[in-house]
DNA sequence: GGATGTGAATGCATTCACAGCA
DNA sequence: TGCTGTGAATGCATTCACATCC
């Protein structure tokens, strides 16, 4: 039951795949049933050879003269990127941008289900809210452990991401999505996924101030 | 007052700016007035030729046999970004995510100025968020005109991101942080910088399964 | 004819390694 | 000596173009 792996997979490739399985779910709420390299790229910005070469990285799974099946080959993809399966989530941080976490929809049907949420101020641990109550820190080895969490979003200031994303990989946490604006510095066996918000807007910042360059 | 600009600029390279950016700022909190290529680098686990390299693209910044002097490369940094003035931008989109917009820290020290909220929903227009009041999307055009505003955050369903992304192209809005989901289609001339939760999560799932490779 | 999968060719980005300056 | 800036060399990723199969 292995998806076979040919070469080491270009990580942009990886990256790309997620979109292509997005795509593929937006084209499976239509009639059609099956799409060609050409029209998946195009609906995302991408040449047809682009598509072909990242799946083709993964294994077979296209059919000449038809192109892919719709259905078949979200499941394909949704496979490599171990989302058939729901992965158990937990949050550190219950500040803004964690409370906007909680109340995101876009997890559960991605196979990503939110199971508890941590904070490190008293004031907060207790609270009720949506469906969490908000745990203290110290329950975090509990529930990492009873619930096999392996995932994790990081939400808290700056100051405290590092010590935070050591506790959460002491825990057992293997790879964390780190909202907040600092280099972690962790095992290379930790997957980080680093997303910082202002960072996001120097880089328009700075394509806008750019003459278009043709 | 022009920043030299020699080659076209890897666009890899600008993405790190913004880090080596985010690094000099915290150093200059400290008692540093200067720093090497390989220090920088090896805080944010890059090769000191890679800094090296990066930072040439843009002018010569560094002392021979010294290294980089701090707020002096902070503030040539900026300008490259466009953030040493401030930018207005505007938010649509009051629900879950936007709400996190609003009240996240991390903006204004940046450079970034908040300065209007929208939203599609009535109910929600005319309601109170901290310190924004939630306006019709009709007032959409007068705001962008008034504020001068040339950079947006979306964060509204995914069904309506395209419908809304036209509607700030066409009020002259030049670039767009995209938080839904989808492919936003929209002239070459508009950056857009989109960021996927779901796929972060995604990313991180398929490297948590894959065998450490060595 | 219509589409995939894939070597070969091209184009980018990173790393090397060193001349030159403080 | 210490460190930058930069051509040259290497390594990745994308694109081309075509043999192959329905």
């Amino acid at each position: 039951m292995e998806t076979p792996r040919h070469d080491p997979a270009p990580n942009p490739a990886v990256r790309r795949l997620s979109l292509y399985l997005r795509e593929l779910e937006a084209i499976r709420r239509t009639d059609r049933r099956t799409i060609s390299s050409k029209q998946l790229g195009e609906s995302l910005g991408l040449s047809d050879a682009q598509v072909r070469k990242d799946l083709a990285y993964f294994g077979q799974f296209g059919h000449p003269g038809i192109g892919y099946k719709v259905e078949e080959l979200a499941a394909q993809v949704k496979h490599i990127l171990g989302t058939d399966k729901t992965w158990n989530v937990l949050l550190v941080g219950a500040g803004n941008l964690g409370r906007a976490m909680m109340g995101y929809r876009g997890f559960e049907s991605k196979g990503f289900h939110l199971v508890a949420v941590f904070d490190a101020d008293d004031a907060k641990v207790g609270q009720k809210q949506g469906p969490f109550v908000i745990q203290p820190m110290s329950e975090l080895n509990d529930t990492v452990q009873s619930h096999h969490v392996k995932l994790a979003i990081l939400a808290v200031p700056p100051d405290d991401a590092q010590q935070v994303g050591k506790l959460l990989v002491d825990a057992g946490v293997r790879g964390i999505l780190n909202f907040a604006p600092v280099k972690l510095n962790l095992p290379e066996s930790i997957a980080v996924n680093s997303v910082d918000l202002a960072v996001q807007l120097e880089q328009l910042s700075f394509q806008v101030n750019i003459p278009p360059q043709k």
